[in-house]
DNA sequence: ACAAAAGTGTTGACGTTACACCCATGA
DNA sequence: TCATGGGTGTAACGTCAACACTTTTGT
């Protein structure tokens, strides 16, 4: 049996496809969602899933994220998170298809996503009102979605969906709203505020009752809790 | 582009080979060690690596990284996890490989490796005295060992190593060995024993000062607190 | 003025760490 | 008997959850 380290060199590949699919999670002031995507043809047609695509020779699997992320929603330089690798015999009907999942967090607002090729519609899908998905799409969004939360809850990577400046109220929400739990207003403020890595701008927003701070991010500082 | 989802069905394969590599870690009463393997032609002929497989057309990574541990230790039934993907384009000098590494923690006695076909030499590997690896497998195992220590301060997952009944010194070794870290004595036997999957066999271990207390897992509970 | 929201401090529960004493055994 | 190791309890500490009051602003 061809079971050392030696034999990946002569073993001949095997039709196997390697993919990357991409659980993109947007916040936009609301809900959580993600974006799926559509399928116009076979296998599952109709069906809405995770976007994917496969690896190319010349890029690794977080390039092949990478590029998802530019394509379907125009951003860059959003830091991708690797979930795990499905490798399971029947999770595609037609070929042998491994895929590594990731995640990544992004702001819905930076680009109207398009359909195009071989899908026919593409939605920011609220986290509380997913269909039936493709494939096997719905464990690996769940599994990315307790990979976010996770992550989350030890470090504070949600700020870039922020504007340049905002209140704590807001950033409350964006934490509320990705981990499907309230927050107490006092806690959340010391915990955040314990990482120093926010400034008061000494300013207050003007409409709002209460006259709540306003806060910036300190990038430098930030990037430091980014481990 | 082909960034698509459906892309992956309409594109061939280039020529990847899909590996596992294994981190097989074992603690025999002294201290904890990795299985290395001696690779014997090139590339990196005479390096030490980790095990590692090329994923068969019939199987799953797992199934792979399974077989790895029958072949080399002659072990069953033995949880794998799994730590990463790794596909970097210069990982591998020769051609592209992307690896999907596992970890797993097994009893070194249970079968003593014997090295064959592209390798010559096998051994268990001190933790603190490994030697330079060959490809970026110094990096997998350092993330395997990340994984490992995560997964031990999360769920007590080395009680397969003990025999049948033990002392709560000897657990208490297992566990610094894992860890690296000296624990305190009497800390650690209170929050083993809340976990209540320990069973108090009322006898003592005889030959040791003290008369310390012989202790079995009761499997069933244990198997609760796995998750 | 009044309602709604924001700013602030305190308390108790819990888990973890640190540590000291007495008891059991082998030499 | 004595040295070594095992069994037990407790105080200090930090973290986190729960909670009440005052201040600010919009209506």
């Amino acid at each position: 049996m061809n079971t050392n380290h030696t034999s990946r060199v002569s073993t001949e590949s095997h039709a196997v496809a390697l993919t990357a699919d991409c659980a993109i999670f947007g916040f936009s002031g609301d809900a959580l969602r993600v974006l799926l995507v559509r399928r116009a043809v076979e296998p599952f047609k109709g069906y809405w899933v995770l976007p994917g695509g496969a690896m190319q020779p010349h890029e690794t699997l977080e390039d092949t994220a990478t590029h998802l992320l530019s394509n379907l929603v125009n951003v860059e330089n959003v830091p991708i998170h690797q979930v795990g690798t499905y490798s399971s015999l029947t999770r595609h009907p037609v070929r042998r298809v491994v895929t590594t999942t990731y995640f990544a967090l992004v702001s819905p607002e930076d680009h109207d996503p398009i359909a195009r090729e071989y899908l026919d519609k593409v939605m920011w899908c609220p986290m509380n009102k997913l269909p039936d998905l493709g494939y096997d799409h719905k464990t690996l969004l769940a599994d990315a979605y307790e990979a976010l939360k996770e992550e989350l809850r030890q470090q504070p990577l949600a700020f870039h969906l922020l504007p340049d400046s905002f209140t704590l109220k807001e950033a409350q929400e964006v934490y509320e709203s990705i981990l499907d739990e309230e927050l107490d207003r006092r806690n959340f403020r010391r915990k955040i505020l314990s990482y120093d890595f926010l400034i008061n701008t000494e300013e207050k927003k003007p409409g709002v009752k209460g006259g709540p701070e306003l806060y910036r991010v300190d990038d430098a500082k930030l990037e430091e809790h980014l481990q």
